[in-house]
DNA sequence: TCAATATTAGTGCATATACACATATTATGA
DNA sequence: TCATAATATGTGTATATGCACTAATATTGA
């Protein structure tokens, strides 16, 4: 197969098509929004989804939070340690001397009361760009995905 | 406002709800099938896209090579050593000593050429697991966001 | 009991992401 | 012409991502 051929079937099939490129470039879209607004209070969007889902299910081992984030584990526990640094959580032992449990702290929940608000708006302001039809489309499929 | 209605508030508002979470998660899972199906070849998904786009945009410059694959610009600098080194990619000034354009090499239009295939079949099996009508609802989905 | 197995967490390595800031080059207008 | 503005790339720093591999602990079954 020659030169143009190939990037004919590229132009054809591949642009426009892929959905590992159109869902990056979606992701890495929404991301900077609320990293954006998250900014003032030290968080990123990604932490601000860590710090509620351990707030919700306090105490669940290290694997099973990774799990339900749908995060390969080693990269949770990575992702962990500014949230420890800052004092918005803690990993610690008990009962069993292997598995580890994230608990939110008081600072914590404080933080999330703060960027309660700021996530509302941003969340409203995204839902406003893409019409509540395209929005409700948009949630079903990534449903659909995860 | 105290802890337990915050954390009501989460529960109900955020939890399940919120696009950065959603986006970033499928976008992780997407992305896992496809990094996993090009290991062979030595390429990610991601660069699969970078060199899909700069073969069929040759010899645009960095700054807009950035805008159409909807990168932040220094990240897809970065992004674009790894597939340099492999040999797959020419990055080197013409006519402007500023403006950098990226080349795609005869290595790189034979990554493509090999590892069509294996993208053709991963993006059908993905295709197969969503629904032809899920498939869509999502691409429409991801376009408006983009 | 205790060896084999399963479970849980952690490290090394490489890529991915973007903001803040810096540097280099080109274009513009007084 | 030449200072200024505009444009283009590059670096420092921090977070995000996951595979391969390792280490430690708990469970199970002979």
């Amino acid at each position: 197969m020659n030169d143009q051929d190939i990037i004919e079937q590229l132009r054809q099939d591949v642009a426009g098509q892929c959905a590992c490129q159109k869902i990056r470039k979606a992701s890495r879209t929404i991301t900077r929004r609320y990293d954006d607004a998250l900014k003032p209070f030290g968080l990123t969007g990604n932490q601000f989804t860590m710090l509620t889902i351990i707030s919700l299910a306090d105490k669940v081992t290290l694997s099973r939070l990774a799990e339900i984030i749908g995060m390969e584990r080693t990269t949770l526990i990575r992702n962990l340690k500014p949230l420890e640094r800052a004092g918005l959580v803690t990993i610690a032992t008990e009962e069993s001397r292997r598995a580890k449990h994230a608990t939110i702290s008081s600072q914590g929940l404080n933080t999330l009361a703060e960027t309660l608000p700021v996530w509302r708006k941003t969340q409203a302001s995204l839902k406003a760009d893409l019409g509540d039809k395209t929005w409700q489309v948009v949630h079903q499929g990534l449903d659909a995905i995860s």
